[in-house]
DNA sequence: GTCGTGCGTGACACCGTTGTCAAGAGCGGC
DNA sequence: GCCGCTCTTGACAACGGTGTCACGCACGAC
């Protein structure tokens, strides 16, 4: 089973050449001791590479950059130290000089597991990518003192650009940094208290698509699933819900609004509380996937089904006992839009900031298109 | 609509004292020309700092990193002067002076858009928050060349460790990192050629779980999707399904293996030519989640339903028209393994090269109970 | 033979931070 | 009044790269 891996880098105890008069320091291989199982050597350097091919490092540096004026042989020379060495550069330092920061973009969300997040993540890497630079993803769990350390750490690292799905309600802590060069756009979600690029949704259209189709099939008890309200998403999409309401003459009647619906076991709690009420709804509005999971898991052990229209569209939606009934989008232009802003800007688009606001459709399954029973 | 932003951290024009002699180069708000719209200062370094608070910046370095040794009159000032000008530490600059890398670590999976890398990605987070490190998120969909390609960035951009879930199957070029310093655990799937640490699922096992399965509920033709074999825990599936096969004393009927379900939609397909065979199987056994979706997908509109066993749990199996019967296993845990042996390589652990095998186990749920008819 | 030119290479400062060492101030003990 | 100590601070050399400049050399033109 175990197979003794042949070394292809990186020679066993250096039998280069070397010797070399070298500037100063020591070479890697003599700077660090031999550790117990792994030799652990010090990861070698230009100076190292230099040493080993007889040149001093600023021609190794020239190599490795592909800059021209490189002697065909000596450039060859310096590739085999290279390979022996196993030399990598250190972007670290390479861009301390440069004074601009590593090829790296950070993005801030929610949840990764949360596939709404996840094809954030896809998209907005997909862009980072074809721009040759590496994505650095962290979570706030909805978290407004983690949104605020993750962005911190985020720029001591010194990445070119962030995209944030905002937690918090006041980001005036991050004008300073837009000043100092870092640009930022808010996805999902407008920034708190200042001008920035944002990405959203219209959500308010969207619930009103919701619900409006929710009373055109005859519903005047409709439910609602919502979770704090200080996430804007939702209390746009809760704003939705109301407009429609009034739009329709119907009156906002609190017993059907459940403000507790956090992770998809809340939302199915919740369903069961609305069905267990004396004048249950006929129809249930979910006000984002988690929701709409959460429901259908619940609803799908009822014999009689109940209308069912849900925010965000949702793997399997089509494949449920009564497909679901959603309000959908293109989540993918979501993050590539997001991303292509942010790198607008690196680029030095100076424009002001940026509003885009995304469009919601509708797509009829059978769950919003039933018709209250009686 | 649009307010007028209040400046917090950094002063407008700069009115602090300043003029102070400092030690040679100009201060930031000298270095750079002032632009168009935005100003886009250049970044206040410790030595900006220092000249405003009149300190040498060494005591500036010791206030940012709580250093004893202060007067906390001293500090006061130099703490103001951080948040006048909006100071941020370079973490480049520090852990390239520190000699070990930034506290960021690397995650290498196919995509994060599929709930099970999602999930990986989520745990592997998890795991580096705790210990203080961002996580750089790469895909590699499945692309060799890519994977390759991104672990060099990685590794050039010095992350302290990598977790990843291969494609390739040769390692080797790896072997002379990790002699280097760069912790690397392989998750999911094996390192090609060398030894290294793994955390794997016991795939033959679950496989046979599920077509023994079948094979007791009176099944003679079990269809079943497969991926391109070069994936291992693919190969390993379909490794289990023969050897289930066998022990049952089943023929290998090649007419019900399909080696072309690399999407869910190809998926469906193979689904649909499986039903359209002359003998068609009586039940199916799909490798992976995004088969299981596929396969779903097509069975749901089907009049009869047929069995189903499909690798890997996913959110709403349960919530099914048939609810789906898996094989499931701990995915946190796959992940968070992966994370936890990586930083205990970063602490110092020098044991051999492990190898952890996480359990899987059958969820009954209908589809895999369903008998053959007749 | 002399000069200008371009090529290939190296010396050296610098990016922003931390570690090392030394220096100056203040103070108690003799 | 001098010594030795601690406390506080600063000068300076790294870290691993890149940008700038200058140098030695071969070459062609005169």
């Amino acid at each position: 089973m175990a197979r003794q891996p042949t070394v292809i880098g990186g020679d066993g105890d250096g039998t280069g050449s070397a010797e070399a008069p070298a500037s100063g320091r020591p070479p890697a291989s003599a700077r660090s001791p031999a550790s117990a199982r792994t030799p652990a050597r010090a990861r070698p350097t230009l100076r190292d590479v230099a040493a080993r091919a007889n040149v001093s490092f600023k021609t190794v540096s020239r190599v490795v950059n592909d800059e021209p004026r490189v002697r065909p042989e000596t450039a060859h020379r310096v590739q085999q130290a290279i390979r022996d060495l196993g030399f990598s550069r250190n972007y670290n330092a390479r861009s301390l000089r440069h004074g601009v920061s590593s090829a790296t973009i950070g993005l801030v969300i929610g949840d990764v597991a949360n596939p709404f997040f996840a094809a954030m993540a896809r998209a907005v890497e997909e862009v980072a990518r074809t721009r040759g630079h590496l994505l650095v993803t962290a979570s706030t769990d909805e978290d407004v003192e983690r949104e605020r350390n993750v962005i911190a750490a985020l720029i001591e690292r010194r990445v070119r650009g962030i995209v944030v799905v905002p937690v918090g309600h006041d980001h005036r802590f991050l004008e300073p940094e837009t000043r100092l060069g870092t640009a930022i756009v808010f996805l999902d979600r407008p920034p708190g208290r200042i001008e920035a690029d944002r990405v959203l949704l219209d959500n308010v259209g969207g619930a009103r698509l919701a619900v409006d189709h929710l009373v055109a099939h005859g519903h005047r008890r409709i439910g609602i699933l919502v979770d704090r309200l200080d996430v804007y998403t939702l209390a746009e999409r809760y704003d939705g819900y109301r407009q429609a309401l009034e739009a329709a003459g119907l009156p906002l009647d609190e017993t059907l609004v459940r403000f507790d619906c956090h992770t998809t076991t809340d939302a199915g709690r919740a369903v069961r509380a609305l069905l267990e009420l004396a004048d249950p709804p006929t129809a249930i509005f979910t006000t984002n996937n988690r929701m709409s999971v959460g429901a259908v898991e619940v609803l799908a052990e009822l014999a009689e089904p109940l209308a069912l229209v849900g925010f965000d569209d949702f793997e399997l939606a089509r494949a449920l006992r009564l497909p679901v009934t959603v309000v959908s989008y293109d989540q993918e232009a979501l993050g590539r839009t997001a991303g292509r802003l942010l790198f607008d800007r690196l680029d030095g688009d100076r424009r002001e900031p940026q509003a885009v606001t995304l469009p919601t459709r509708l797509i009829e399954r059978g769950s919003g298109e039933l018709r209250p029973p009686g």
